[in-house]
DNA sequence: TGACTCATGTCAATATTCTGACATACAGTG
DNA sequence: CACTGTATGTCAGAATATTGACATGAGTCA
């Protein structure tokens, strides 16, 4: 039926299905951080900030797959709502350490739960073997593509 | 180091190392096609076409994973630079199958094998039963998250 | 036949993100 | 000390995608 002339086949490409689950896990995110009135940058934003207290905008931004603009403008609206802080000047350097607030912890409990239940729906059908593979697969994916030794 | 009090270990997180996995993917995907002039979703809409000649535009951007209106202003664009055509009116009912001009061909086949070679370097660390595992399980999560028995 | 539902194509407006740019702070090197 | 390179925070404009809305065509069912 498919003509694998040449090239990547969608149907058994590794690339594609990776992209495939991506965005279902993005939307079922989505849909889960919804009534929360929360988005997946939002939470991903606070998440880290619980497990990595006084991370800079910058590093905010990486950990969250976004620019360090599109961090920065997030940032300033958590500061405003009173769900992270940050000090007025920076203790060294230029960065500046962010904190989770008690509202910010208290908003992040309520999405945390939600997305765990996400993730453990994703996992469902797997073994905890199978698991622990796609954790060594992915990490090899995401090191493979991060030397960039294309021709650079 | 890190206090996983509670909930989503980002270290350990299977859905946190896919999100991660995806992002390089498509970084990479972005730096392979850019001295060609072709944005990542361009690139997609024509490898569908050219494996499954006369999709719709919707059919297309559920391939593409973006929404029908943004297909839409793709291969309007796609139309006037002769890549794809459309007949101007539908065989049936509303959807307009699309079709791969011979410079629409051209155009995919340099942007293949740049895209071949970044997969290619994403599986440079896994063998070829992994291979096959990863191709198992991210099928797997994409099926579980897909029927929403969550709570709708 | 008529009403209802669903999928599609398309236009417009909104939202979101990114790219570009600039000033600042620190480390390394001559 | 001065210079260079790298990293950061931030502002502004541009590009991109999304949500909302409407009309059309096909299938279902009473």
């Amino acid at each position: 039926m498919s003509q694998d002339s040449a090239g990547v086949n969608l149907e058994t490409s590794l690339g594609y299905l990776l992209k495939q689950a991506s965005s279902s896990l993005r939307a079922a995110m989505v849909e889960a951080l919804r009534p929360l009135g929360m988005t997946v940058t939002h939470y991903s934003c606070l998440e880290l900030l619980s497990q990595r207290p006084g991370l800079s905008n910058s590093e905010l931004a990486r950990g969250s797959f976004v620019t360090r603009q599109s961090m920065n403008v997030l940032l300033q609206t958590l500061e405003r709502e009173g769900q992270v802080s940050r000090p007025a000047e920076p203790p060294a350097g230029r960065a500046l350490p962010t904190q989770l607030t008690p509202a910010g912890r208290e908003a992040l409990a309520e999405a945390t739960a939600a997305v765990r239940q996400v993730e453990v729906q994703m996992l469902a059908g797997l073994t905890d073997e199978e698991q622990s593979t796609a954790f060594r697969i992915l990490q090899s994916m995401t090191d493979s593509l991060r030397d960039d030794s294309t021709g650079a």
